[in-house]
DNA sequence: CATGCTTGAGTGTGATCACAAATTCCTCAC
DNA sequence: GTGAGGAATTTGTGATCACACTCAAGCATG
């Protein structure tokens, strides 16, 4: 017998298909259907449909009248408003752990980090939204707010196709470079630069999109 | 033919639901079943599981192991976190507002406000929960931030049922008195006043709960 | 050559069913 | 009276199916 935690055949596509998005594998206006996921995940179309139901209601796939299921084409003022709402809540997530970010949580965001500067050596989109999620993520569960930080998901969700869009298009060649103003403030113990990184790190990725 | 927007079943039992969630006229912990949602809705079981997976997706509903499906039972540091969410974004919304408030605007959230004030007064919790949220959604409306709204509608989802148990078992018999300050910062286009009076109108509710 | 229509494949929707797991309720022993 | 055990009912899960609608290609018509 397996200690393995079980899933249910709805959940292993709900967290697959989320993973997709969220991470950006999927471009902006990139069409799916039921059969389709059903058939990539070995289930048949109750399961694919339930998960997609759930991410739609996330922002994460939206829907035509007709029911087709695409990833979102985001525009200017959703994408604008959406990065505020992170620039409103992780600030107030990082403030929250600062207090219980000890030192091996700083060395592990600080290896993360690393790994996510050689992704944007290596242009790799994929590899570094994922890890740029990731040295956050790991900052925001020191926090102990699984509330806040489930609704915050629920924003990168929606802004992950939008982010594969942008940072293929722009070619990036230097790592974020808030990262370290962000590791510092953690060192600092220093609540205000902390926040006013954050809300940097946040701003600054989007700051040079097109209408 | 009709005119009237079609909505598919799965929508149908989804608004129903959410907005028995919302409004409070379902007590934290009350059980449902997939069988019996569908036969109060007149629909078989496949749309009801959809919208009950979506329910459960928004934190409306909670799910055990085996997938019975139930009404959240909040404990005290998760309805903290609830708050201190509802703490943040409300004034920011509210702020957003601000500019775009006329005076007809206004005149309405007065109106809601006396029906919320009767409620009050005949001990209906349920439409005072219901009168409440219109009240601050209606001003919410104008701040043209759909996506940080929709946020917030789910805290709101997550709190429906505990609202409902604190606002019978309190027996209050005064209505929200933050309500009025929040009219008159609007009139007076005070910004700062309007946020004060948001944080504290969000806070007071649920302040003298216990552990 | 352009335009409108038809046809066909493809797609989402909702109902139903078989099955396994869980829960409930009753019975019986102590 | 009380608790444990087992049967019967209830419940969620996932597959399958019929159906209506959508969309695009191809045809015929002007």
């Amino acid at each position: 017998m397996s200690d393995l935690p079980y899933q249910s055949a709805h959940d292993r596509v709900y967290r697959g298909l989320r993973q997709q998005v969220m991470h950006g594998e999927l471009a902006p206006g990139h069409a799916l259907t039921l059969r389709g996921i059903g058939k990539s995940f070995g289930v048949s179309m109750t399961p694919a449909r339930e998960a997609v139901r759930r991410l739609t209601a996330e922002g994460a796939l939206s829907m035509s009248a007709s029911g087709r299921v695409t990833t979102p084409e985001l525009n200017r003022d959703r994408i604008e408003e959406l990065a505020s709402i992170r620039a409103l809540l992780e600030p107030e997530l990082a403030s929250r752990a600062l207090r219980r970010a000890h030192l091996a949580l700083i060395d592990r965001m600080e290896v993360i980090n690393e790994t996510n500067a050689r992704a944007v050596y290596r242009q790799e989109p994929i590899e570094y939204i994922r890890t740029n999620l990731e040295f956050h993520r790991t900052l925001y569960l020191r926090a102990q707010s699984p509330a806040m930080l489930g609704l915050l998901e629920t924003v990168w969700l929606q802004l992950g196709p939008t982010m594969r869009a942008l940072y293929t298009r722009l070619r990036r060649t230097t790592a974020p470079p808030h990262h370290r103003m962000i590791l510092e403030a953690l060192r600092a113990g220093d609540d205000a630069a902390l926040r006013l990184a954050l809300r940097m790190d946040v701003t600054q990725g989007l700051r040079h999109l097109q209408g």
